[in-house]
RNA sequence: GGGCGUUUAGCUCAGCUGGUUCAGAGCACCUGCCUUACAAGCAGGGGGUCACUGGUUCGAAUCCAGUAAUGCCCA
């Protein structure tokens, strides 16, 4: 068979997936075996792959993967969630290049066009996580606007209504001035940035005089109703309860005095504000302000605002300072730095204002559900790491109210029905809504019955997804939502915790009363080397796909994986992916050797000894691949198989088994190598799942169903670990001999004669032949005494006397003998003291003190053997 | 301003509830090799006062306190 010189991923990939999906093996129904469970965070719908998914879902892909291979039910179940702002930004968009306003459509047309949409573009981002290999169960795939899904947001926002956790209310909100829509505050994103403090002179109503007040947002000057100052700021109180008037506009408004004025901050008089201004809105309510809104719901100023009407807010800004600077009553200009509020989705500035909105009641919710601080910090719900605990437990604590509404029409409308005389009814169709309202006594015709134009944010629906994924809301007891709720683990970014995490937990326990999921493992932040993170705006982000298409679905994900313990960022570089692909490419040349080679009959016992010690050492490295993911360090499992297929298996035991130049190889040996190469494989599969199936299919035929997909992942076996430490001293052995060489100057493969030294001649007896031909030794005996003209080195305990046929360099030797004494005696020394010191024997715990009593005995042991030789020379 | 974290090799990180002269891995770097599986490779090698200061202890990278840098979240 002609195998390519250098492994080419593409068509492997393709072939393999499409196996995979024939064998149905990604597909899960509930049976009798163990479930394990993995809901995908649903990716927008109008998503692309970027890095950040490509570690989320690699992932997941290893957890599921692994479960899978260990026999259980395994179910990844895939998705996306319709991102109202998102998409609905998208397609009004679209619309408009078309040349079509959306204002000028019914909401019922725009909502065909945008159906039209998501189903020509939405999820390409599920079709690119097939690229990547992810084994989900695409059958059930599921998307937050199904018909169920949809079901089961409106059944729970008519329930919590009717349990009065949820409310609607007329408060401060954030107002995003693009999206045109409220945002809840985890929506916001406070940016540091530069800004502009205004001193502006408010002059005094009936006498000389004037207050400065300082301000960001002069633009909202005409929407004052009071200027505040602390009572008992003296600069102050005897002006309290006088008029100053407002600039430009001349209005006259009063000054009050109340104690949330901070003295320091500014000129320590504050214009009141309440229509535009969290704090402001409270002093407005507490000392009965008007509330003069002059903001449009993009931004431009209305006609309340008397001046600058139809002007945006930041073209009004400039114009009052330049106005008021004109008519002399702009004091100064201060640079500061201040938090201002983006919108997450638009990136607007997000604009205080007051308006009337649903609300999720959390403190309520979370009075009636203490399970869900309590589950993650009792570890009944393991964060990983755990310091996002105390992250989790401080928001909780601090919990504001959920805005849950939104003006859109992408989303699930909310169904709650207006009556002409105002009366609302909430219920879960227009059907029920007007029955309540015959009930009581109202004799309208059910179109007269409105439904709030608003629909319910997306995390509305998302925070349902590990129940709503099964239909668990609107079918309490169906089989899936037995099986597999709860989930075994979340896979998702930080920046997600409150979103989403917090949330699902939240609806986990108020409707199913148990948690949604064992664990949530919290990815990191994939940066660029300047630890940027990666944005479409920077242009710093390699495409996914031509990642792959260059590196290999597999040496991505192996890349991705190598340096990313849960919660630390990931700093991108392509060496990462190009030392994924490397190793992909050293596995496929270890099969091109294997499959080189020819068969002979005979016997193989010389290499009994490399079998046991790469058995046992196996066995070792699954164990600790087994406790590794235990605690969830995939990055460390997975550096723990390279090292091992790499170093172990490559470059010593294939080295070991190989055949001499034209030589054929002893048939069980084959066997054995092709045994070992195929355990290998069926431990690195979930890490890389394509190339380890191809191998496995090339390293033997296979009977149906013989995929390594499916194959048994190894388990812990007991091991005797002697056989690791005689192979661990043959290779000790034979780097010594090379470097002996090395240090020499001497070809690779010039002759040596080899006397070795030893109280345990068992491991040199079960390794003779490998040593003698990795080594290049001509002449390999056992002595009891000393080697004239030898170089002498030690193997553990062992000594041995390496003749090179050459002058030896004795200074060079003499020195090297010397440094080695003077560090041993350094550490002889170090544990007398210790073991000298009466409180250390006393105090620290026996086996402490046996192992320090051991090093020292070997530590005398080795210190003799190189004096003896020192003197030799 | 409040809270949480981080600081170990040039880079990215391991180092569990103190106990091998404990300082480790991968990458990068240096030296020598195109040795018929692999130069996307092979054989070797150098490199760190564990941020700083003090304390606890027989013993501290590890525990405690303070300092300094830095990051994240919230206001």
């Amino acid at each position: 068979m002609e195998l390519a010189k250098i492994y080419t991923p593409n068509d492997v990939e393709d072939k393999w997936y499409k196996y995979w999906l024939k064998k149905k093996y990604f597909r899960s129904t509930p049976d009798e075996r163990t479930p394990y469970t993995i809901v995908i965070p649903p990716p927008n719908v109008t998503g692309v792959l970027h890095m950040g998914h490509m570690l989320n879902n690699t992932i997941q892909d290893v957890l599921i993967r692994r479960a899978r291979q260990q026999g259980k039910n395994a179910c990844w179940v895939p998705g996306t969630d319709h991102a109202s702002i998102a998409t609905e930004a998208k397609v009004v968009k679209m619309l408009a290049d078309q040349g079509i306003d959306k204002s000028t459509l019914s909401r019922a047309d725009f909502l065909e066009h945008a159906w039209e949409w998501k189903n020509k573009y939405g999820g390409i981002i599920l079709e690119q996580l097939k690229k990547l290999g992810c084994s989900c169960d695409w059958e059930r795939t599921k998307f937050t606007m199904d018909e169920d899904l949809s079901k089961s947001v409106i059944k729970v926002f008519v329930d919590l209504y009717r349990k009065g956790l949820i409310y609607r209310g007329t408060k401060m909100v954030n107002w995003d001035c693009k999206g045109k829509t409220t945002l809840s505050d985890e929506e916001v994103i406070h940016k540091e940035v530069q800004s502009n403090l205004y001193y502006i002179q408010y002059k005094l109503v009936g006498s000389e005089g004037h207050v400065t007040i300082a301000t960001t947002r002069p633009e909202t000057i005409m929407a004052d109703t009071a200027v505040c100052v602390h009572p008992d700021d003296t600069r102050y109180q005897h002006l309290i309860g006088k008029k100053v008037q407002i600039p430009l506009l001349g209005k006259e408004i009063p000054i009050i005095a109340d104690t949330y004025i901070d003295i320091e901050f500014g000129t320590g008089c504050l214009k009141v504000t309440p229509a535009h201004d969290i704090n402001d809105y409270e002093l407005g309510i507490k000392h009965g302000l008007e509330i003069i809104d002059i903001l449009n719901e993009d931004g431009t100023l209305n006609k309340n605002a008397i001046l600058y009407v139809g002007k945006d807010r930041f073209a009004a800004r400039k114009e009052v300072v330049h106005d008021i600077e004109a008519i002399g009553q702009l004091e100064k200009v201060e640079q500061i730095k201040n938090a201002v509020g983006h919108s997450e989705r638009t990136d607007a500035v997000v604009e205080p204002r007051i308006s009337t909105q649903w609300f999720v009641n959390m403190k309520q919710f979370l009075d009636k559900n203490p399970e869900v601080v309590s589950s993650v910090m009792d570890d009944v719900i393991t964060f990983l790491p755990p310091k996002l605990k105390n992250t989790y437990r401080h928001w909780m604590e601090n919990i504001r109210d959920w805005n849950i509404s939104r003006q859109l029409w992408w989303g699930h409308q909310i169904p709650a029905w207006f009556t002409p005389d105002g009366t609302m009814y909430v219920a879960t169709s227009l059907e029920e809504a007007w029955q309540a309202s015959l009930a009581d006594g109202k004799q309208l015709r059910k179109d007269e019955l409105i439904q709030d134009p608003d629909v319910l944010d997306t995390w509305f629906s998302s925070w349902l997804w590990p129940i709503s994924v099964f239909d668990g809301i609107n079918h309490p007891n169906n089989a899936d939502i037995k099986y597999y709720y709860p989930t075994n683990v979340l896979v998702t970014a930080p920046e997600i915790i409150f979103f989403w995490v917090a949330r699902m937990i939240m609806a986990g326990y108020e409707y199913q009363h148990v948690k949604p999921f064992s664990h949530v493992y919290f990815t990191g932040i994939v940066r660029d080397k300047q630890r940027r993170k990666m944005s479409k705006q920077l242009g710093n982000s390699p495409d996914p796909l031509e990642l792959i298409d260059k590196y290999g679905a597999d040496g991505v994900r192996i890349g991705m994986l190598m340096c990313s313990p849960a919660g630390n960022d990931i700093l991108y570089d392509d060496s990462l992916v190009e030392q994924g692909r490397n190793f992909t490419n050293k596995i496929w040349n270890a099969l091109r050797l294997i499959k080189s080679w020819e068969t002979q009959p005979g016997d193989n016992d010389h290499l009994n000894g490399v079998f046991a010690w790469m058995d046992a050492k196996f066995n070792k490295t699954v164990a600790e691949i087994e406790h590794l993911f235990e605690e969830f360090k995939l990055s460390e499992a997975l550096m723990v198989i390279y090292n091992f297929i790499w170093d172990d298996f490559c470059s010593w035991y294939l080295e070991m088994v190989k055949p001499v130049y034209g030589g054929k190889i002893h048939i069980g040996t084959l066997d054995k190598t092709v045994q070992f190469f195929e355990r290998l494989m069926r431990l690195l599969h979930p890490f890389a799942p394509f190339i380890t199936e191809e191998i496995y299919h090339l390293l033997k035929e296979r009977s149906v169903g013989d995929d390594v997909c499916i194959a048994p992942y190894p388990s812990v076996k007991a091991f005797n670990s002697l056989d690791i430490e005689y192979g661990e001293l043959i290779k000790q052995a034979i780097t010594v001999v090379r470097d002996v060489r090395n240090k020499a100057q001497l070809p690779q493969k010039h002759p040596v004669k080899v006397f070795i030294e030893t109280d345990n001649k068992t491991p040199y007896w079960d390794f003779e032949q490998v040593l003698c031909k990795l080594a290049y030794i001509e002449d390999f005996e056992f002595t009891k005494i000393e080697i004239d003209g030898a170089v002498t080195e030690l193997i553990g305990t062992d000594k041995a006397y390496i003749l090179t046929g050459v002058e030896m360099d004795v200074a060079a030797e003499k020195k090297k003998l010397q440094d080695e004494i003077a560090y041993y005696e350094g550490f002889i020394h170090s544990v007398e003291t210790k073991l000298s010191n009466d409180r250390f024997v006393q105090n620290a715990k026996p086996e402490v003190v046996e192992k320090e009593r051991q090093k020292l005995a070997d530590g005398r042991a080795k210190l003799n053997n190189m004096k003896e030789a020192l003197a030799k020379l």
